[in-house]
Order: structure tokens, then C-alpha cells, then sequence
DNA sequence: AACTATTTATAAGA
DNA sequence: TTCTTATAAATAGTT
């Protein structure tokens, strides 16, 4: 986008290389802007200039807090930000989300990335996360007939407004695979 | 950037923000990508989708050094803080080994066998175990060629002992799958 | 900082 | 879904 197609390759020029700098993040910020809104995602940008001054964008407080758990100390008070770790601190003591929970697998994962985990290690952890992978879908066909009898109850009677016919029907959309053939299938694979 | 002027706004049409969201994840990784080449800058990118897929892009190898400014390098004021940080570093996943990471997907999903969860909560979990598994797996087979290799070396010399010998067999014990035939019949799966 | 010539991204449509 | 294309947006080089 410009006079010339540009490679994409270090400019070389620190002054050239300052000025794309800021252009481009600007409008690396308002894309990530743009996706959360227009799509209802949840989306966290992070840029460290290499003058070490750090840029960020993050569409929700809550992954704003996840993802940088101590990065309230870049422009908060020391106080403050004591008080913000220690929140986080008890976050993790055993109160993790759903999603939380997957986070840290995430970037436990990442960290094998870099180099220090071996092949034993990620046969292992690969092993535990279909044992979890198989739990939570056996949790889950377990709730699915719980919850379904809830949802005709409500149904069936007067009080059913909006937001209950809405879960209904976001439940008839899951697909139903029965877990002891799934297993099946799965250890084949595996 | 379209046949028409897209006004900032969430989409409401399902359909129609699946397929944004899908184009503009792309572009807004493609140009994280090009400024991290470009200016020679960190860049981390992180994107929940809604049905809590996890998308990223990290410019180096070390997701969390850039996502936790934790390391000194940002710290703007040493002292209180700084210990603070110091102390919930060996909280984060990042600083686990692969066993304490899976306890803690264990205990997680304990506390979610209490009852707390919905079947949604547990479908998106599930979604989330299954990317986290293919990555471990992709990781695994990029890394078996190697570790062979090294072991052959060993092997084949005379300085062969007993731990590595019995390392070679149990790594010749791994079934290899090809990851990308795997992937496929994974997702057609489930 | 502004200004444009171009390239790039992408909204609709096929 | 995947490709095509008209148009909007971003931005490289210039002033």
C-alpha cells in the first residue's frame, strides 16, 4: 500500500524504519479494534518498540488482566498495582475459569515451544489431555439430558420468555455423539 | 475496505460475522506479522473467537515474555512492585513443568464436576482441549526427527550406555502419525 | 505532519 | 465454502 510495493524484510533506514513504525501500528490498533466490535471477539495486541516502550491494545479488562497480569505497573501507581497482582494471585490459587484454565495450557505449551521440553514430555502431556479431553465430553452427555428436561419443563409451561426459547434451541444445535463409540473411535486413532 | 462502507458495529447476521471475522483474523495476523519484520519490533497477538477458539501470533518464540511484561525490561518503577511480580512469576504456567501444568487442568476440571458448568461451558472447553491436543501432537512430530537423529549418534558410537539405550527404544515405541492426515480425520471426528 | 499514488484488505456477490 | 471483483482503507514515498 503505498508508491511502491514494499518487501517485507527489517528496514534497514532507523528513520524510515520509525516512521512505518508508527503507521503501522496505528493501524495494526484500530484493526484489532475493529475485529472485536464488528465480530464480538476477544482480542489483545502487544507491541514493544525496540525502544522499549510498550503499545497495547485489549478488547475486554478481563484479557487485559490475563494476558499481562503485572502490566497495570507500566502506567499505574506502585500501590495499585500490588493490589492488582494479588488479585490475579488469587485467580490462580483455584478459582479458574473455563477459559482461564485453557489459557494456561496454552502458555504452558508455548513455553515447550522454545526449546526445553523433549518428546517424552509432549507424549506424556498429550496422553493426559485426551484422559481430559475424554472427561469433559463424557461431563458433558452426562448434563445434556439434565439440562435438556429443565428446558421442556420451561418450555412447556407458561413462563417461557425470549431468552429461555433461545438456550433451547442453542442445545438442539449441539451435536450428539454417544461417548462409548466416541471413545472407541478415538483410542483407534490415537 | 469493500463493496460498501462497513459502519463499526458489531454484525449481527451469524453467518455474515463468522465469514468477517475469519477475513479480518487473517489480515489483522497478516500485519502483526509484517510490523514485527518490518520495524524489527515484539509483537503477540491474541484472538478468542466466540465458541472460544484460540487464535494467536507472537514474533518470537517466548509468548510469555512478550504477554508479561514481567521480566524487568518494561518495569517502570524497581522496588515493591517489582518483588510483587517477582513472586507471582512462579505462579504462571509459563514457570510450571508439563506435570503441574496438567494438575492443574485436573483440578480445574474438578471444580468443574462440582456443578457450576453448563454444557456450553463444557463445549467450549472441549473445542479448546482438542487444539491444545493437536498442537501438542504437531510439536511432538517436529520434534521426533531430531531427538532420532541425536539418538542414532549416540547409538552408533561407543560411548552407548544403559539410560540412553533405553531412551531409543522408548522412543521408537511412539506410533507416528502424520500430523495432517491426523488433524483431518480428528476434525472430521468431532 | 500532510499529501497522493498505489498497494492491500475486504464486503458483497457468484 | 471458496473465488471473484468492486471499492474502501492503509500506507510508501514525497513535500
Amino acid at each position: 500500500m503505498g508508491r511502491k510495493k514494499l518487501e517485507i524484510k527489517r528496514i534497514e533506514d532507523k528513520s524510515a524504519r520509525q516512521v512505518t513504525f508508527s503507521k503501522r501500528r496505528n493501524g495494526l490498533l484500530k484493526k484489532a479494534k475493529e475485529l472485536a466490535v464488528l465480530c464480538d471477539v476477544e482480542v489483545g495486541v502487544v507491541i514493544y518498540s525496540s525502544s522499549g516502550k510498550l503499545h497495547h491494545y485489549c478488547s475486554t479488562n478481563r484479557l487485559s488482566e490475563i494476558l499481562q497480569p503485572c502490566h497495570g505497573r507500566v502506567d499505574a501507581e506502585p500501590g495499585a498495582s500490588a493490589k492488582v497482582c494479588e488479585t490475579q494471585k488469587n485467580n490462580y490459587a483455584g478459582f479458574l475459569t473455563c477459559r482461564e484454565l485453557l489459557q494456561l495450557v496454552e502458555r504452558g505449551l508455548e513455553e515447550q515451544y522454545a526449546d526445553q521440553f523433549s518428546v517424552t514430555d509432549l507424549e506424556s502431556l498429550e496422553k493426559q489431555l485426551e484422559a481430559t479431553l475424554i472427561r469433559t465430553r463424557s461431563t458433558k452427555e452426562n448434563l445434556l439430558p439434565e439440562e435438556n428436561r429443565l428446558l421442556r419443563e420451561k418450555v412447556g409451561g407458561n413462563e417461557m420468555d425470549e431468552s429461555r426459547n433461545r438456550m433451547l434451541m442453542d442445545l438442539s444445535a449441539l451435536p450428539y455423539t454417544p461417548m462409548l463409540s466416541e471413545q472407541h473411535v478415538l483410542l483407534d486413532l490415537l
